[in-house]
RNA sequence: GCCGCAUUAGCUCAGCCGGUAGAGCAAUUGCUUCGUAAGUAAUGGGUCGGGGGUUCAAAUCCCUCAUGCGGCACCA
């Protein structure tokens, strides 16, 4: 019999005949390994015990201490029992897919009658027999017919329909515990008790189209999570009332910020509170685009089709438009008008006016641009994802040789805007060509160099998207890590070839001819709409100090010492600090409570030992100590955090 | 847009099998002047998301529309 030579962790190297399995491997081993074992990993590739090893390789055994292989094969194990349980109790189930996903897994399953939420214990209850039962899992290589029989035999057409989408050459793998079976290729666990049964927890029921496809079936999706102990479920599912804790709907709600209702779906309410965020952010970016050399311009909000049609929005997002038609008894004349959904057609208006010439070049033109996007309604999301919302939009104009250091300019400027916002990391995805794309592979050489060099030049690492760039160029996008780890593409910067010449933007270059300039479109936040809704669920609502729309509360302790907190006040607006006085007839206790609350950073209590000494007391957020500082030195010390960033 | 769930006082929510609404907080008004996360009492407050239907009777059952929530699809 031939003989493979395997490798252990360790460096020592054995012989065994071929086809032995990891399972032999670790019982010749122990006993106990032999029970602990839950997979190997074979060459780098999760193997599992009952596969036979055919070549010379690598090998180690994994048991439940190797977190990543044991994750991997808990989640995936659930996901089958759940199958299995889903189909024990209503045998009229069929399966289809059910993959591991981060913390957990889901499975989609066809069935006539919906699963309600109470269902899930249900499930959860008929998991933990199949668990505790210990059932043997086995596998098994199938060829394609066979397969394809026994699925057709018990009325699964969808795993027929992933049969016929396997690779010919890719053998078919099916596993068993218990009477039942699924198509998968592995690996899994030994037995169905190696599953931790007080670790996972299925967690909510939803639609998804089968194969992702929304012309396809709506297939009910059940998603769990699952850890390799108690106590990691446990600090999950912390982790998630933390991060409900910030929702910024519920924020927004309890800070006053905004409200949102029915007549306006998707569109925003701004409170006092929430604009007050909303125009200091609005101010500090037009500081720091005014510093970098950046014009701003205006642009129509109602816009008539001709102008869509010409940049091809018409064509390609009609559907996703607000049409504005004017009656035409009120009208000079019948005209069907759109609002903008974006800005850079309008910027291009701006452009073609009067002859440009090369030395205009490269004409940074920003708007901070107020959009309306017939969004679908299922992708409403809080402040998140609107209907009408303002981006922080600008269009660059130049020339293909001038691509690389604008783009170096505009990492340089969202770096520092994300630094100053507290967005210390960020990351770049670098999208190239697509499939359907205009313009020549030699332009888009071009584009896709100057990219790629610019973002090496200042020295950014980027993660290769390929074939995700818009059809009219590549781009870069920026995503910031926020401060419970959570991912937000925000920035983006787009190279355009395309819709100059759609809309005939022309310079008159060194040599007197008219040439096409390229566009950049680049955005930093994305809108402000969404940029504040990050803001407020990574800050928790706890703002930064120049951020916070009431920066200051004075609060008197007692009612003689109003007047003093007046005096306060006014000394801290003076300095452009947003302050209140809180003289009502309540507690400290009260006072302090409802503004920690409130996420008012810095409240100042007023007793009469502060008004006979001219003193204040500020109590941070968070903080439970005092400071006791002199009414000037703290006018002083809050108006300099008052200031924003580019402004210290 | 699709699947599921939800919509009751300003907020958070209770209201089983149909008999026309309830709590806590908030608000208002008293009393209380109290030193760092809820002092106290009284009072007011709801066409039970809109429309239609079943019924002697609907917050409750059915249909429909709207909005929201969780996903899916979408995101120029």
């Amino acid at each position: 019999m031939a003989q493979v030579s395997l490798t252990f962790p360790d460096g020592t190297k054995r012989e065994f005949d071929a086809g032995i399995t990891a399972a032999e491997i670790a019982a010749g081993i122990s006993n106990s390994l032999r029970k602990k074992a839950i997979s190997a990993t074979v060459n780098g590739v999760h193997w599992d015990l009952q596969w036979p090893i055919e070549t010379n390789a690598s090998i180690a055994i994994n048991t439940m201490k190797d977190t990543e292989p044991a994750l991997e094969l808990i989640r995936h194990d659930c996901a089958h029992i759940m199958a299995r349980a889903v189909q024990e109790i209503w045998p009229d189930t069929q399966v289809t897919i059910g993959p591991v996903i981060k913390g957990g897994w889901y499975y989609d399953f066809d069935r006539a009658e919906p699963f309600v939420p109470e269902d899930l214990a249900l499930i959860e209850k008929k998991m933990k027999e199949i668990i505790n039962k210990r059932d043997e899992v086995r596998t098994e290589i199938w060829d394609r017919a066979r397969a394809v029989k026994f699925y057709e035999d018990n009325n699964e057409p969808y795993k027929v329909e992933l049969i016929d989408a396997i690779p010919g050459d890719e053998p078919l793998r099916m596993y068993w515990h218990g009477g039942w079976q699924d198509l998968c290729r592995g690996p899994h666990l030994q037995n169905t008790g190696q599953v931790p049964g007080d670790s996972f927890k299925l967690m909510s029921i939803a639609g998804a189209y089968w194969r992702g496809d929304s012309d396809r079936a709506m297939l009910q999706r059940i998603y769990g999570v699952a850890f390799q102990n108690k106590n990691d479920l446990k600090k999950h599912l912390h982790m998630l009332e933390e991060a409900a804790k910030r929702d910024h709907r519920k924020l927004g709600r309890e800070m006053d910020l905004f409200h949102m209702q029915e007549e306006a779906p998707g569109q925003i309410f701004w409170h006092p509170n929430g604009w007050k965020i909303y125009t200091e952010l609005q101010d500090y970016m037009r500081r720091r685009q005014n510093g970098a050399d950046y014009v701003e311009v205006n642009t129509p909000q109602v816009v008539d089709r001709k102008l869509w049609e010409a940049s091809g929005h018409w064509e390609k997002y009609q559907e996703h438009m607000f049409i504005v038609e004017v009656d035409e008894e009120h009208a000079r004349e019948k005209a069907v008008n759109a609002l903008k959904p974006m800005n850079c057609p309008c910027h291009v208006q701006i452009f073609n006016q009067g002859l440009k010439s090369y030395r205009d070049l490269p004409l940074r033109m920003a708007e901070f641009g107020s959009c309306n996007r017939y969004e679908p309604s299922g992708a409403l999301h809080g402040i998140m994802r609107v209907r009408g919302f303002t981006q922080d939009d600008a269009h660059i104009f130049c020339t293909e040789s001038q691509i690389e250091e604008e783009t170096e300019k505009f990492i340089q400027l969202l770096s520092l805007i994300y630094k100053d916002l507290g967005f210390e990391k960020f990351s770049i995805k670098f999208s190239d060509r697509p499939e359907k794309r205009a313009g020549s592979d030699e332009v888009w050489d071009k584009a896709e160099s100057a990219l790629m060099t610019a973002t090496k030049a200042v020295g950014c690492e980027f993660e290769l998207n390929p074939g995700e760039g818009a059809f009219y160029g590549p781009k870069l996008e920026f995503v910031l890590t926020d401060a419970i780890g959570r991912d937000w593409q925000c920035g983006t910067l787009q190279v355009d070839f395309v819709l100059p010449e759609r809309l005939n933007a022309t310079y008159i270059g060194e040599d007197g001819t008219k040439h096409r300039p390229v566009m950049l479109h680049r955005a930093i936040l994305g809108s402000f709409e969404r940029f504040i809704g990050i803001l407020i669920e990574s800050f928790a609502g706890k703002l930064p100090f120049w951020l916070a729309p009431r920066q200051v509360v004075v609060a008197s302790i007692v009612s003689d010492a109003d007047e003093y907190v007046h005096e306060v006040v006014a000394a801290l607006k003076a300095k452009g600090i947003r302050a209140e006085a809180d003289t009502r007839n309540e507690k400290i206790n009260y006072k302090v409570r409802e503004h920690s609350l409130g996420k008012v950073p810095a409240i100042l209590a007023i007793g009469m030992r502060e008004v006979e000494e001219r003193t204040v007391s500020i109590r941070r957020l968070g903080d439970k100590r005092t400071n006791v500082v002199a009414l000037d030195q703290a006018v002083q010390q809050l108006g300099q955090e008052a200031r924003a960033p580019d402004l210290n």
